[in-house]
DNA sequence: GTCTATATACCGATAGAC
DNA sequence: GTCTATCGGTATATAGAC
């Protein structure tokens, strides 16, 4: 599956999310006509994400995405109840739409060699595709409170269990064989971040995410795959 | 290389950076008895990058600071003069002693296998003495200004380097064999940072350092060594 | 629904007593 | 050297005009 296969086929988007949220919480969202609170949700969160990840969430203040969002402080009230509302709006539907992405696009592949290039590529080609949203989990998640930090942590572990899942059942079925399928899958995970977290080295050097995706399979193959 | 034999060798102490800190900018600092100079900066400098990992630098206040350090906020500013600063002062000093600390502990062996494994340990071990600050290094450096983000890209690519050196010098040997030395180094790199920055994940599994160390030099081993 | 103007609180930083 | 008290500025959040 190349990059361009797989984002045809995702079709994510920013308004599809927010579509989502509105539709979910208009009994206290004061803004009634959908279209006008979609497209306004779509630019603030933008706006977020995109000061979030120059300057920090924390370091960004509501001016900064008054004027980003080209909307004025109290309209930006009439969409999110404080300042950590919004951060967690965007944590939540970001990360539910991640986990629903993935499990939608894991094959039922019953090879658990092909299975696991799959999840991988899958994994890393979305990344890619949401690779500002990805950075901006990452790095501002830890500053939620504990309600959400822990919707964090369980995002974590879940993208990890895809892959240990893979493993496993690889293991049992004598294709795979290694010492430890639980630091097996957490280095994959470490592998499959750094393509979000580090992109400015990537970029700098010209490799795209299909050469990053491959080479992970590689490595991550010729340590689990019996001779 | 036990971790214990490492910790022991390195001694790495906040004082002794403190102490370097003070003695290099005396000229400039208020404070001329060392003893208490350097006590209130140890004191200072624990209690930002214990405050720095847990709400992160920009949330915390310097009267948080105040609190945790048991300095009163004017007795602060006698020891940085802005809270951008102290950030810095933090930044150049921990990533000069780990710069130093890693140069000194990668031994002059000529084996390049045996060289990439004391790399990996070193690394991995003197993360461990250190987690706090290396978390603190990774989730802060975006908010410096340019000069001092520039400083810590090339903190990142000094480690990367040190490993694709020793890479390039077994292809060269014909000790190793692979793809691509410059994304090899990268997931090494990544799998190596990934010890400090999810220390909830393998502390909450029990996982040790030198377990972990082990493990990462064996999926390296698997790749890179000819069969 | 969106705006401007403003309330209120806390921020970083400093002055001056001790 | 360290403290308390306080400065001006800016933050989040809101009230009320349109």
């Amino acid at each position: 599956m190349t990059f361009q296969d797989f984002s045809k086929r995702v079709m994510v988007s920013v308004e599809d999310l927010c579509r989502d949220y509105y539709r979910a919480n208009r009994n206290v969202i004061r803004i009634k006509k959908e279209e006008v609170a979609v497209r306004n949700l779509v630019a603030i969160v933008n706006a977020t994400i995109k000061l979030g990840c120059r300057m920090g969430f924390d370091a960004m203040s509501l001016r900064d995405l008054s004027g980003e969002s080209g909307l004025s402080m109290g309209a930006l009230y009439s969409y999110f109840s404080s300042k950590d509302d919004l951060l967690s709006i965007i944590q939540h539907q970001g990360q539910s739409a991640v986990e629903r992405i993935l499990h939608d696009n894991i094959s039922r592949e019953s090879d658990p060699a092909v299975k696991l290039r799959n999840a991988i590529r899958a994994h890393l080609y979305l990344s890619e595709l949401m690779s500002q949203w990805f950075y901006f989990f990452f790095m501002e998640t830890k500053n939620l409170n504990k309600k959400y930090r822990k919707i964090s942590v369980e995002s974590e572990l879940m993208t990890e269990r895809i892959i240990t899942d893979i493993l496993e059942e690889g293991v049992k079925q004598g294709a795979f064989d290694m010492t430890n399928v639980s630091l097996t899958g957490s280095v994959i995970k470490a592998m499959m971040q750094d393509w979000y977290l580090k992109k400015w080295k990537y970029k700098q050097r010209n490799v795209s995410g299909e050469t990053y995706a491959q080479f992970v399979i590689d490595v991550t193959e010729s340590f689990i795959l019996k001779q």
